[in-house]
DNA sequence: ATTGACTCTCACGTTACGTGATAGCTTAAA
DNA sequence: TTTAAGCTATCACGTAACGTGAGAGTCAAT
């Protein structure tokens, strides 16, 4: 398939300056010109197009995705898998930096306090090593202060829990809204209750009387439903299944 | 809390040029000065510059976001609410990607086959009207091939409805990977159906059969599984669910 | 033959900082 | 108390990835 600039342009919704940029730069060269000049792309371009745009969606800069898809080892396949790797990664971000904002506008309506950092937690703004993240991450004093058994551990083990803690209720709050009667919460739920029992002994009535609790303590129910309103409800009834079909 | 360029840079993980440059522009200046000249910003100023950040997130030039949290009529807790707006809309392109690579992974495996447009489906790359999609959509000819009933409808309409179909072979792939026996299916199945009877005369039977040609034509299974691999059957059954459910 | 929609190549403009250069400030250690 | 490390400041030029005309040739249809 022959194509123009326009056509091209139309077909992956980027301007015509932005091939005649990369065409410039070397980045995407014409599989051939018609005798009066005019650019013309075949598929293969269009595919190769497809890899650039996607390295670009990533955060890569241009210069960077010439190297890469002019080398020859350069292996379509792994590419693919790789870009999938890191748009699931993305899709994590985002999800944390949603929990973030319901978290931001729970607090302004003054349910909740937020410390500086939580603030922006979810938020990684430092882009520039291409997304391979190794900032720190702070614990959550809250749950700790109500998870007293933890105290002889130390802090990043505690920053570590707490970390993981989040994560869960985070996946859980997500879980019910995209699923509610889905059986995958039963997974995380018994992350979660071994996770508990990393630092306290749960028998399984002792965990479905915590998951009461969730419920009928407000100190637990505010920090939880800081995931999603509703969620600590959510997660007794979750735990009390985990338990009655576990025993 | 009183903090200098540096610490408010480490905190939210931008560059100390970057504060220079709001600064400069005008966006964010500091609470005060040092008397020796250094900038103080205050915890407002943190949450001021948090709002920017998410504004800038969503691909809003600075100029923008200026105005925007200027504006006197600003109104936080609205601000935050289209924010998380925006940001479900992006986990929703977010997915579309995602299912757009796995879906060219098959393709490079020679599994299945894709047209160019296609190939560029779910990547919305015109990020310039700040993420007030107002882009063409392409139908998918394949689809429009096969029910040809639609023939003397104008091609914008064609369009559209073949990206609605497509917006619902999609829905219907991610439901099935979430929550298999969810009910919501049936839901969009009758959408489904509701489409269906824009372009034909479909009985409740006629709809039946048509589920069951998904799997036993190759030509509609190989179009519909391009979504999901055994979407197809999915359809099937779920249109014999429908159908019986609904006489 | 003309119009309208594309195409080309300069070439300067723009956004959001990066990257030194040079110089003053602060604080803890020698 | 000086000294060095680590911040801080203000120019000011550099850069990435195009945007935005300007001026001119091309193509398809009426």
């Amino acid at each position: 398939m022959a194509m123009t600039v326009k056509q091209v342009a139309d077909i992956v919704g980027i301007s015509v300056r932005t091939l005649h940029h990369y065409d410039e730069i070397g980045l995407l060269e014409p599989d051939a010109l018609s005798t009066s000049g005019y650019r013309i792309y075949s598929d293969n371009d269009l595919e190769k197009l497809q890899q650039i745009l996607f390295y670009k969606e990533l955060g890569f800069p241009l210069k960077k995705i010439k190297e890469i898809i002019n080398d020859p080892s350069f292996n379509r396949q792994e590419a693919l898998e790789l870009q999938r790797k890191m748009l699931l990664e993305r899709r994590l971000r985002l999800d944390k930096m949603i929990a973030s904002i319901e978290k931001t506008i729970q607090y302004t309506k003054g349910e909740i306090t937020m410390s500086n950092e939580e603030k922006f937690e979810g938020f990684d703004f430092s882009r520039n090593p291409y997304e391979q993240e190794a900032r720190e991450r702070w614990g959550d004093e809250a749950i700790d202060a109500s998870n007293q058994k933890i105290g002889n551990m130390t802090k990043k083990e505690q920053q570590a829990l707490g970390e993981e803690m989040n994560d869960i209720y985070r996946e859980l709050a997500s879980l019910r809204d995209l699923a509610p009667e889905a059986e995958q919460s039963q997974a995380v739920i018994e992350k979660w209750y071994l996770l508990l029992n990393k630092m306290g002994d749960y028998s399984l009535d002792a965990f479905k009387g915590l998951g009461q609790m969730y419920v009928e303590d407000e100190r637990f129910t505010k920090n939880i439903d800081q995931f999603g309103n509703g969620l600590a409800k959510f997660m007794r009834d979750a735990m009390a299944v985990y338990t009655d079909n576990h025993k």
